[in-house]
DNA sequence: CGCTTGCTTGGAGCGCACTCCAAGGTTCTA
DNA sequence: TAGAACCTTGGAGTGCGCTCCAAGCAAGCG
């Protein structure tokens, strides 16, 4: 394993286990948080380049040693990404969260406005499932439809 | 207007108003399927060129004329698009549609495993939208997380 | 001590889905 | 019959979200 481990096998959608985590521990290398977020270790450092990530702790030689905060923090900005907000939003948001507790409304609002956006894009694929019951239907031999179709 | 028309304003996420065509055409210009579909001619133009679109008709010197047929396609391509299918899956089954009836089963399946993308897509994102919830009521003044956050 | 494996950086490259450009021919209105 | 608006093409460019590279320092093992 030589740093492009994971990634690349399925569009890798982030294990959806609750990210496990040893217990009693507050330091992790780079690549113990690859294992632990299913992210590449050039995504982690370019999440802290852009500003997406707290600066996060160092060792004595300069090598990252994230905590277990830190990886709260990225479950949470995984969450935001599966919403598909981009990652400019995502950038935003940390923005505030460093800007302190004044910022509460306007962050509030920012995650209503994406709530918005999920749920309309759950409705848009709800459409879309009807089309394609459709589709199948037609498919699976009950030719009951009325399509003059090139289908 | 100019070339490009629409587009740019809001990512256009195609008006899911249903295509209101005029009554008793059959030959359309590029720029009246640009206002009924939603697509820029850019946008049209490349999907002839890659194979998504079967080759359009033409008038005596060479331009497009659409007919209500191919805005049908469009409605359904725009439909795959929304699923979320890569222009290369769309284009996989508008090679199934040139091959005529003997690939209807494959065609079935290349949808039904679509679908199966579509209903897991929806469960993740109402999977995030338990987490906005959770982190708006927070913000909303309802303190009663046990969040050590730095949120 | 040497060896392997892992971590560091800035910057370049990639794949996707468009998006635009230049240069020229066509169609419509007045 | 002029002029504006619209259409054509191949190919180059754009923005996003990573993804990779080269060159070099660091850490752990025998």
């Amino acid at each position: 394993m030589r740093e492009s481990t994971s990634a690349r096998t399925d569009t890798c959608a982030s294990a959806p286990t609750a990210h496990p985590r040893p217990e009693g521990q507050d330091r992790y290398t780079i690549s113990e948080v690859v294992a632990l977020s299913g992210l590449t270790a050039h995504t982690l450092r370019w999440y802290e380049r852009i500003g997406l990530m707290p600066h996060v702790d160092r060792s004595h030689t300069g090598q990252r040693r994230f905590s277990n905060r830190d990886l709260d923090w990225l479950s949470f900005v995984g969450k935001l990404r599966l919403t598909g907000m981009p990652v400019a939003g995502m950038v935003r948001y940390a923005e505030l969260v460093r800007q302190g507790e004044h910022t509460f409304a306007e962050r509030q609002e920012l995650l209503e406005s994406t709530r918005r956006d999920v749920r309309s894009r759950i409705a848009e694929l709800q459409g879309t499932l009807a089309v394609l019951d459709f589709k199948i239907d037609f498919y699976g031999g009950a030719r009951t439809a009325p399509e003059s179709e090139r289908v």
